[in-house]
Formats: structure tokens, sequence, C-alpha cells
DNA sequence: CCCGTGATTTAT
DNA sequence: TAAATCACGGGG
């Protein structure tokens, strides 16, 4: 019997760390789409210059990052894609895990369907949009509870994080350069993969 | 390297 | 009201 992931009530960093290695599943139109977690980032609230709870800012789209740990925090950008993070902490911490890449591992010709023009598997989930348009995420999944949704949610596959040598760490993707960004905020560790996995992204 | 894309945020 | 920004992906 395989348990559901329910230990988000800690901070991102360490929910980060315990998501490597556990399997997100999107159950859509009746079939299981699902992947191994592979890579991961941290985004640590109002201190943190690149999180959208920085500063204790809300808005419509980040609403649900202000959630009890276990919700999920889905928001759109640049025009195209959805990216799908893990609410951690308690409610109105927000603060917030991002799910940047999964090896797939269930649903694979389905996914295949949802991203017309990927040619290799490596080309499913090696993002954090790829992987939301492989497993159909978008915002109506904004706001739900992972620990009881049937649509979308994590599976424990293993009791213990990864072992701490197969866990690579570096600064988040995509953040503006460190000049304009007051401390050290884009440059922190704050991103955590698996080191080696061919499905990380690029 | 560049650029589309459009919601959101920030400047005027 | 207008302009800049953006936790990206795809194509050279």
């Amino acid at each position: 019997m395989i348990e559901r992931f329910t230990s988000m009530d800690s901070d991102p960093v360490t929910v980060a760390r315990r998501l490597l290695g556990q399997r997100l599943v999107r159950v859509h139109n009746g079939k299981r789409l699902a992947g191994t977690i592979v890579e991961v980032e941290a985004y640590l609230g109002a201190q943190d210059r690149a999180a959208h709870t920085y500063a204790g800012h809300r808005s419509p789209r980040n609403e649900s990052m202000y959630l009890s740990g276990g919700h999920a925090y889905v928001y759109f950008t640049y025009g195209a894609h959805f990216c799908l993070n893990v609410v951690c902490g308690s409610e109105h911490d927000g603060v917030a895990v991002l799910i940047r890449a999964l090896e797939p591992t269930q649903g694979i010709e389905q996914m295949f369907r949802n991203r017309p023009g990927a040619k290799r598997l490596k080309d499913l989930c090696s993002g954090p949009g790829k992987l939301t348009q492989a497993l159909a995420i978008d915002r109506s999944l904004d706001g739900v509870n992972l620990r009881n949704s049937r649509a979308l949610f994590i599976e424990q596959l293993r009791h213990r994080a990864m072992s701490r040598s197969l866990i690579a760490q570096s600064k988040r993707i995509g953040l503006n350069p460190d000049e304009t960004w007051p401390g050290d905020w884009a440059q922190r560790p704050l991103r955590f993969f698996v080191e080696g996995n061919p499905h990380v992204s690029h």
C-alpha cells in the first residue's frame, strides 16, 4: 500500500529535500500521469526577494500561497506557462517549493500527446512549464489540498529523504542578476536536484 | 543568441 | 493609463 506524502508542515528547505525521489501524480480524464520528482526550488516568503509573497504582498494570483502546508499554488507566467508549487509551513507563512522537473514513470504516451513537439522522454518534464503541460496542470488546480485531492497528489516512495550524496544544490534558475537585488537572495543555494539525473532542467 | 506571450506589478 | 517585469520554452 503506497502512502501519500503529507509532511509539508516544515520549512521549505526541509520539504524541498524530502520531496526529491517522491512521486507526483495527476489523475486527468480517468488516466494516471505520474513522475518522480528530481528537481525543486525553495521560496522563503516575506524576506525572500524572489518569492511572490515577498514583503507580504498579496493579490488574487498568489492568495493560495498563504494557505497551510500541503496545498497547491499554481500560477501562470510569461503568457504561456503554468508552474506548480507545494505550499509549506503554516497558514499565512507564504512559503513554498516549486516543482521544476520530473522523471516520467506513468502515462507517458498521454504526456507526449499533451506536449506536441516533444521528441525524447527527456523533453517531457525537464522544466516547470513542461511538466505542468505534460500532466495537464493549470489554474483550475490552484489551491487544491494535495493531502486529499483525487486529481493531484504526491505519493511517498521513500520514507527517509534521499541520501545526501545524491542531492546537488545550486542557486535558483531564472532570477534577476544579483546587482539589482539587495542582499544575496539570487545567489543562495535554494535549488535541489538529483545529481546526474537526465530529467533535470537545462 | 533572440523572441512570443499575457497577467501582474510598478511607474507616471 | 502606460510601461516594465517575469520562478519559461522553443527555435536558431
